[in-house]
Parts: C-alpha cells; sequence; structure tokens
DNA sequence: TTTATTTTTTAGACCGATCTAAAAATTGAC
DNA sequence: GTCAATTTTTAGATCGGTCTAAAAAATAAA
C-alpha cells in the first residue's frame, strides 16, 4: 500500500520518464514535485525498497513492472475523474484538474470499476489524453504538434499538451476545443504564430507557443 | 483549514456529543477513533486552538459554532456522496460507508455543490439519514425505535441507527428496505425478539437487537 | 589532468500524529 | 472525609515527510 506521497511521486516519475522509457534523474524529480532534491533522496529509496523503481546513486531512477501498473491505475482513476466531473457534473474542462489531484487517490476498486462503467468506458478524458484500462493497457493514438502541420491541411485536434487552466480557458475563449477541424491558412516566420480557421469558419491568430500544445490528427 | 485526521475527530465529536448537545469525554473519543486517551488530549488541544472546540481540562470537550458547522459540512460530503454511491454507480447499501469515509475528506466546494444538483438535492442517505443542506440545515425526521411501536400498527421503515455492512445485508436478506411497510405481529416476552410482516406479506422473525435498530415512522 | 561547477547524497533538525509509561486529577466506596 | 479505583494529562519516544547546511560524487572547463 502506497501513501498519498508515494503515490504521487511514482506518478510523477512515470510522466517524466515518457511511460519508463528513460531514467528519472533527482533534481528534475524535484522541480516537478515543487520539493528539494534532499527528500527526494530520502522519498526515492523508500520506494525503492517498496519496489515501485530501482534507484542507483547518482544516476536517477528507473520505474520498475510494478511501479508502472501501479501508477497506470493512478493515471486511469485521474482521466476517469476528469472525465465524470466534466461529462456528468458539468465542470468546465480547465476546472477538473485539481479536484482529480484528490480524487485520484481515493482507494476502492470497486469504485473506479462502477464509475468506469458509468461513463460507458471513455477512451479519452477532457483533455484528450488516453485512460488505461482496467489491466492497465493505454491506446496512444498517433498524433502530431499542430505548428508541424503543413499550410491549407485540415486537421482534428486531439489532445492539448500543457492542460494549465489559463491555456484551456484561452482556447475555450477562441472557440478551439477536442474534435475541432483546424486549418492553418498562413504561418508568420517572424515569431511563429499562426492564422488558423476553427471549423472552417472563424479565423484567429494564434502564438507559436498555443500552436506547439495542440495535438492534431489529419 | 482541517486536516483529514482533524476533520475525523470533529466529525466524531459532532456524533458523540449528540449535535453538539453534550460534552464529550476524551475516554469515548478514544474509542470511537480506535486510539489511545493520550493521542486524543493532544488531538483535542490542537482543535480547540483552532477555534473548533472548547476544551476545558478533566471535563471534556464541547464543540463550537464553527465546529459544527464545519462538521455538518463533512457530513453533508458523505451523505451526499454514499447517495451517490448507490443511487448512479449502483452500489449496494452495505457498500458505501468505507468509500465515503474516504470521499468526505474531498476538498472543493464546487464540486459537492454540483454532486448536490447532480442528485436533485436529496433530504436523506441510503441509510436514511438526513443530508444537511449548503447552509449546514439540517432536517430531522420525527421518528421511533420499531421495538417501542404498538403491535398491529403499520409503520414505514425511515432509516436503520446501525449501519453496519453485516446489519445491512441482513437487512435486504430478509426484505428490509427504507420505505417498507412493516407490521408487528407479535412480541416475544421472553427475549424481546419480533414477528413482523415486511409490506403486508411475508412474515419474519426478528431480534430485539434489529428491532432497535430501526427507526420508523406511523 | 587538475580545478571549478553542478548535481546528488548525507547529517541533523523539525512538525504532525501517534504510542507507552508515569504522574496528576477526579470520582466512587466505605 | 479518607483511601482506592478510574480517568485524564504529561513526558518522552517513534515514524513519515520535509527542510537546511555540509559533504561527496560526477561533470565541465581550463
Ligand atoms: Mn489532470
Ligand atoms: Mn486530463
Ligand atoms: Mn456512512
Ligand atoms: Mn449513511
Amino acid at each position: 500500500m502506497l501513501s498519498f506521497t508515494e503515490e504521487n511521486y511514482l506518478k510523477s516519475i512515470y510522466h517524466l520518464s515518457n511511460g519508463g522509457t528513460q531514467a528519472v534523474l533527482t533534481n528534475a524529480l524535484a522541480e516537478s514535485m515543487n520539493t528539494k532534491a534532499a527528500s527526494v533522496t530520502d522519498m526515492v529509496k523508500k520506494l525503492s525498497t517498496k519496489g515501485m523503481i530501482s534507484y542507483e546513486k547518482y544516476y536517477g531512477v528507473k520505474i520498475t513492472r510494478v511501479g508502472k501498473t501501479e501508477a497506470l491505475m493512478i493515471i486511469r482513476k485521474h482521466r476517469l475523474w476528469e472525465t465524470f466531473l466534466v461529462q456528468t457534473l458539468q465542470f468546465n474542462w480547465d476546472e477538473v484538474h485539481e479536484v482529480a489531484e484528490q480524487l485520484e487517490h481515493i482507494q476502492s476498486p470497486l469504485l473506479i470499476e462502477k464509475l468506469d462503467d458509468f461513463l460507458g468506458h471513455p477512451r479519452t478524458d477532457p483533455h484528450g489524453h488516453p485512460i488505461p484500462d482496467k489491466a492497465g493497457k493505454i491506446v496512444e493514438i498517433k498524433q502530431v504538434i499542430l505548428s508541424t502541420c503543413a499550410l491549407r491541411k485540415k486537421v482534428m485536434v486531439r489532445a492539448v499538451r500543457n492542460g494549465s487552466p489559463s491555456f484551456l480557458q484561452y482556447l475555450s475563449k477562441i472557440g478551439v476545443y477536442i474534435g475541432a477541424t483546424l486549418t492553418i491558412v498562413d504561418k508568420v516566420e517572424f515569431d511563429g504564430s499562426l492564422e488558423i480557421t476553427i471549423d472552417g469558419k472563424k479565423k484567429v491568430f494564434i502564438s507559436r507557443d498555443a500552436a506547439e500544445n495542440l495535438m492534431v490528427t489529419e
């Protein structure tokens, strides 16, 4: 049984390692957890003795098989709760993350399976991120960053990379949502900003930063 | 801001004091919290400095106005979540308490108001207990213990006093539920057990203990 | 390849929540 | 009203999670 804090560390390690493919360094983890390197070293030893990660002094940590499964279950809960908050309780997509950070730690396998049933086994959360299934399997949909797309090509918004409330609110305001059809009508060489149309109608300018945080498919 | 543990203590104090009407002694609180008297003394001092209770050495604690409001909000959350689990997620009424013990600590006023809206502002939880409203107001329905009722009188089950899973499962098994109509057809002098009919049909015997944990109205 | 910089770990402390053991206050019995 | 039993509080320790400051290792620069 992992503590609240241990679960958060593990989730961070999973994300920072790109799903367990790379090692995670102490300082990177400290920054993402808003804590100090010394605290990370302590926690990392604990997670290591619990078999969640393998830890080699000065070389960072790698998530283990069980650790990965554990992390995916927390992510599953997080994303199912976010979906519930938006679909069922009418939250806006920029309001759900903080609450889901709490709800993801509720311990009840029955609850999460019933929630999943109730929601109709959604495959993605309100931000377009895939929801791992009961077995921890995650179906990644091939998608590319908007700013890399060709001019005049119709693409569909699939996910946001940065899910910060301010970015999400901005997207809502200009009319961009998951499932929207975008077309790049012009690229500004100077600053990387784009002129796009949304659903073939509205024409807006978005910054390079915004364009780099939208994931789309053709 | 109260910690997880402080919230649990406060809720216990509220219940043990019958909604703030009596003082609560250290040992009583220790027993209900499954902890030691020494730990209670520590916690009680902390809750006192936070203004949730007034504490007088050797004479127990009394809940304050703010403490009561705080306790009622936790109870509101607990009971709304229990209602959600049964009504929306199809839990049985004996499966919800433990999960609600966790969910009641989620911090998000927006969440609880949206949940309340979604459920249609229920007035009682799956065990018949009243749900405090947004302002902390609680509508107690006058009800009596089944074992005190007269013979042959039709009464309606309103709530259970003891909500333990085993009792609830037993009730389900014999066909007793919130809203069922019961009639006492015989009282056994010797052991206080009752012979009753459920909804005018099924005839069963229940023990004194069971009869003392069923709340009914006429 | 020696030195300087950066990263990471260790040592030692603090805080919140808990415990055991011992002291103090209250209550009950005679 | 005194003494014994019960209840409650204090004292001191532990554990998990965090911190700062200092030591050690790894990396980069000269
Ligand atoms: Mn999120
Ligand atoms: Mn999300
Ligand atoms: Mn309950
Ligand atoms: Mn209940």
